[in-house]
DNA sequence: GCATTCCATTGCGTATGCATTAAATGATGC
DNA sequence: GCATCATTTAATGCATACGCAATGGAATGC
């Protein structure tokens, strides 16, 4: 895949911005937002005159986030937001887990030098300031940063998308988790086990690392949820 | 209130079918078929008397086979259906073999009976038998079966449908790579390791054992195509 | 001959209108 | 009252229309 070849204008050049583009982004934070809430329903039409176009635009962004995973067309009833089960969350951390391993191991025998390999360093570091300081939200977002980061060394593309997708659909899901868990101290000791598995070139040491910090994610994640009955409704 | 509303005639259901699904489903087909190349371009209204409906529900079609990565669309030169490099094998194979072998695990864990895993074991046995008659379509087909019922067996939905993803896009490519490769005489020995370890309930052999047989399988038709240039343009 | 500008063409993005049909409501018979 | 059927309502699926902007080519200037 030949990548575009844009020299680029000095000029930051004006972006024209498609309807169709913008009710996808703008869907999209709507539903992050919980402005649009799971398990909601809402017209094509309604989400048209709210966002100000014709139905047209707004039906292909919906077509495309349905194929996403975050909404489901309802022939009668209109599009709903999909809510998350105890076991939708499963599923995705179980995704989520191989797809993140499987780049760490690729991360590590890519050799990355030092430098390649900063930005990763550097969420760690947020991460610790972040627990020191209590705030769960920096902490989400170094969280965040660092597993993209990861997964953007490992160098797959279709992988990259994939987990992206499945972030995507937890990622509303988060502002209740985050406050459910334990503060997770011990998380980053597995997260700098892995950077230096990767530094090193050890493959397997990276995927298995991850593997089992993943897991373990996913069993506290789930069991909370299974435990408070939650379904985000 | 949920009961039969109506008698119904013997006939099974009447199907409405609609355009964009019915363009969804054409589309694909002659994607598969080869009847749209890869590589070529096609413009909406053409693809739309094509298939003898107005732009519309073509364009809902191609947006969502866009999703799914078969199809690009280019702003004026038409959709073009995306050639895959030895390079994008890589990639689907290797996102194939994590989640394949995540299911295995899965499948292994689940305590199926020997009948449930019945399809599982026909579709080796037909692979067998396919090899003996030296049919590389049958084996091909019953190779599909497998890892289709593996996958089912793991019971991860987002698994199933992202796998089936990535096979479709392969699926293209089979024709030419299925006579190029070896006879996968050895293929099905692993197979069968794998069925074993699943009625044994061992998970971690169920996925190593995948893993490594998709490792394999992975690396040789990636050599291939490597060796031999070729680009499915 | 080469480059630049202008124009015609046309594919696409979006809006709009219409027919179909699913859901809801009311009517009718028992 | 309850259930079945008819009628109405309205959301969707699809067709069609239209303006814009990009592309290719012609025309003009050098």
């Amino acid at each position: 895949m030949q990548k575009d070849i844009k020299p680029e204008l000095s000029t930051p050049v004006e972006k024209p911005i498609s309807s169709s583009q913008r009710a996808l982004v703008e869907l999209r934070s709507k539903i992050f937002a919980g402005e649009l809430a799971a398990g909601s329903d809402h017209l094509e039409s309604e989400l048209a005159t709210q966002l100000n176009m014709s139905r047209t635009p707004v039906r292909e962004a919906v077509l495309t986030l349905e194929s996403q995973g975050l909404l489901e067309l309802r022939p009668r009833k209109g599009v709903r937001i999909v809510p998350l089960s105890a076991d939708d969350m499963a599923e995705i951390y179980e995704v989520l887990t191989e797809l993140e391993s499987l780049a760490a191991e690729r991360a590590a025998l890519a050799a990355y030098d030092d430098a390649e390999l900063q930005e990763l360093a550097q969420a760690i570091d947020d991460m610790d300031v972040a627990i020191a300081r209590d705030d769960l939200d920096a902490w989400a977002e170094a969280d965040d940063r660092f597993h993209t980061e990861l997964v953007r060394l490992g160098g797959n593309s279709r992988v990259i998308s994939i987990v992206h997708m499945m972030s995507d659909q937890v990622r509303r899901a988060r502002t209740t988790t985050l406050f459910m868990r334990p503060l997770p101290t011990k998380s980053n000791e597995d997260h700098r086990k892995v950077l230096q598995a990767i530094k090193r070139g050890d493959g397997d040491c990276a995927r298995i690392t991850h593997r089992s910090h993943r897991r373990e994610a996913k069993k506290i994640i789930v069991e909370l949820l299974q435990k408070h009955r939650l379904r985000f409704l």
